[in-house]
DNA sequence: AGAACACCTGAAGAGCTATTCATATGTTCA
DNA sequence: TGAACATATGAATAGCTCTTCAGGTGTTCT
């Protein structure tokens, strides 16, 4: 650790910070969609809508076992959401909030290069 | 590997999905996100503007060895831009896309409880 | 009831990642 | 020039994460 050329601006800077605890959960949020699987995933759902875990399977060409496990992550953690007809369960993006985090980012993404 | 309930629905959204690039794209970004750490230093940079190697490990309180390890991914990749003054190295967020995501993040978490 | 289906779960291993320690580079100032 | 400072880098280790495999639950249909 070494000294601080602008004392005043630090303290200001780490009062309006985001505390270590908004942090961890902001750093979780993104860590669940820092994965190619789980992020086509969720790209899939947003497209979509609804779609049922072999539907997303099939999109997203990964075996259903590790969609389950991918889902499941994304579920505990509300960002998708589940409803079940038969013996079908349909996913979606939990909210609103979710869907523009991955529409911005897409678009992001799409003018960087 | 399973059936598809709705074939059309699955070929349509597999059409305009994002490619797998560009998920894994999408996916390294959100993963630079997802450490608390990183995300602290980000948020940081998002408030002060621009803060310096020291500035920023004392504000997150980590080993400035850290956080020039944290600061080498997010140059690497195009999040935060430097700029040397002295024998101080300044830090910044790269874009405006970045600032945004950054901010739309932390508003969904302070809506969301 | 039993078979087929859609999905879930736990355990285990391979691979990745973050932090630390030791050391190196580049800069200022006396 | 040399000492002090700010930052960077490489190697190593501990911890985490994703996928797979094997088996389990709930549902439909005959």
């Amino acid at each position: 650790m070494v000294q601080e050329p602008d004392a005043e601006r630090v303290a200001a800077t780490r009062d309006r910070l985001v505390t270590p605890d908004e942090a961890t959960r902001l750093a979780d949020l993104f860590r669940l969609l820092g994965d190619a699987t789980r992020a086509r995933l969720l790209y899939a759902l947003l497209e979509a809508g609804e779609l049922c875990v072999c539907d997303l399977a099939d999109a997203v060409e990964v075996t259903d076992t590790a969609v389950s496990h991918a889902l499941r992550l994304l579920r505990t953690a509300g960002i998708v959401a589940s409803r079940r007809a038969g013996r079908m369960i349909y996913y979606r993006l939990a909210d609103a909030h979710v869907r523009m985090l991955l529409d911005l980012s897409r678009e992001h993404m799409r003018e960087e290069r």
